[in-house]
DNA sequence: GAAGGTCATTGATACATGTCAATGCCGCCC
DNA sequence: GGGCGGCATTGACATGTATCAATGACCTTC
């Protein structure tokens, strides 16, 4: 793990409520902010234990997990560009966090932050919004999890890719025939998510692209064709994800 | 609906990070407070509108449920005494809030709580904190839900109710047998809960009845004779069905 | 008191999924 | 290059669960 401050690159979170901080605000966040470097499979965060910072991702895919009493672990969400983490005013933290890919992220030194929290009185708004978009993202998941079959379980977790990492192109990609998604975690991993096994991880994603629903590229690349019958294998909102597909299809267009 | 403020009962809350208070912060917020009640089913707080209210619950039982496209509602929590609900800063609710039972909240005008919040420096924490605590609850649930059998989920569900609903007396009760649970929702709503169908959660629970690790003494109450056996089924299966035998067999000889 | 409704339960059956085993692919190490 | 181990996939089979249907208990309503 390397540490250093030359560079924050901090701006690449725009998407959050952070993005409304004040300048001076942004300024103090940026000096008190130190980079580190993780590798795909190191542990950032050691759950039941005091961490001395709050975190921002500024590349690549965290997993939050939780180890259980047998040693096997619980994936309990990702983490991406722009998502914070950690607990202010309280560092023991619940869940353990793992990098899934090589990651970087922006360490802030809890006191620090904390200080500023007190000072600055247009951070602790965006905190706050912070919390409770985390808490809305966390009930989606209950929300996929609760569909009864693989299949929907497994739409709902694209469809979730789809509006959750919106703009991080290491995972979403526009394409003419729809929208390519990058699957950060392995396979085994995706079934420990939705509660199942790889086996019918594999069997639910072949099902949907013998439908024509969407393409196999690589085991981790995924093309979606057909977000509206994605949408309804997933039980959603199929408008929701219609809106999507435009929104995606339109940035492509504009691109080329 | 009625609403009056000749008491507040606020003092009711004591097992959350809002009673750390100072005084003179806990008394704006009993003055600023209004008592409301609901009978059961009615609703609380609509999704996707603008609510004008921080709530805290006084009594009850509360559903927090996301209403699917195809009408269907999805429950993704339970609120009970002393929780907290609605977003600071932003009022436009993701989930909708329904009374499970007849229900007193307390309602705080997200005006004057805003206000409280800027300048009372020992609020700020507190809500924080709020926050954090509700998003490890949210994460507890996923880790139920990713239980690949119902029995595993509805062990866990009860094992929650202990240790989330502890002290809360309408709900949880010692008995000199073990413990007795009153669940506050429907077999139905449950099965939506725990992402099944009610005659899953039917047979899961007699299932655990016939094991001797829980009696059901009413649809609704259910007494937990073996909380170790319950723990065993929430995490998995193989070895508590071992446990299960063991104790068995010991029970037969301390019979016999 | 009778009728109608909701709810929990139970049974029978079809289907989905977990489990076990085997294969092939790929990258890594010797 | 050859052997090894991890991973995704596929098949066969056993198990678990959803579904449909029917019953009985309880409550409300008339």
């Amino acid at each position: 793990m390397e540490e250093h401050r030359k560079e924050t690159r901090l701006s690449l979170v725009k998407s959050t409520p952070f993005s409304q901080l004040r300048p001076e605000t942004w300024d103090a966040l940026e000096v008190m902010c130190r980079v580190k470097s993780y590798r795909a499979n190191q542990t950032v965060v050691h759950a039941q234990e005091r961490s001395y910072f709050i975190g921002c991702v500024l590349s690549g895919v965290l997993r939050m997990e939780k180890t259980l009493a047998d040693g096997r672990a619980q994936i309990v969400g990702l983490l991406v560009q722009g998502d914070f983490f950690g607990r202010v005013f309280d560092g023991t933290a619940e869940f353990s966090i793992e990098a899934a890919t090589d990651t970087e992220i922006c360490a802030f030194p809890r006191a620090e932050f904390e200080a500023l929290l007190t000072q600055s009185p247009d951070l602790e708004p965006a905190v706050l919004l912070n919390a409770a978009n985390e808490l809305d993202r966390a009930r989606e998941w209950l929300i996929i999890l609760s569909n009864q079959k693989i299949v929907g379980r497994i739409a709902g977790f694209l469809l979730l890719m789809c509006s959750r990492f919106r703009g991080i192109d290491h995972i979403l990609q526009p394409r003419p025939e729809g929208v390519e998604v990058k699957i950060p975690i392995s396979r085994g991993d995706l079934a420990h998510l939705l509660g199942t096994r790889p086996e019918s991880i594999s069997r639910s994603l072949h099902s949907l692209s013998d439908r024509g629903v969407i393409d196999i590229l690589e085991p981790d690349r995924i093309l979606i064709r057909d977000m509206k019958a994605l949408a309804l294998a997933a039980d959603e909102d199929e408008i929701e994800a219609i809106a999507i597909l435009q929104e995606l299809l339109k940035n492509h267009r504009t691109e080329s």
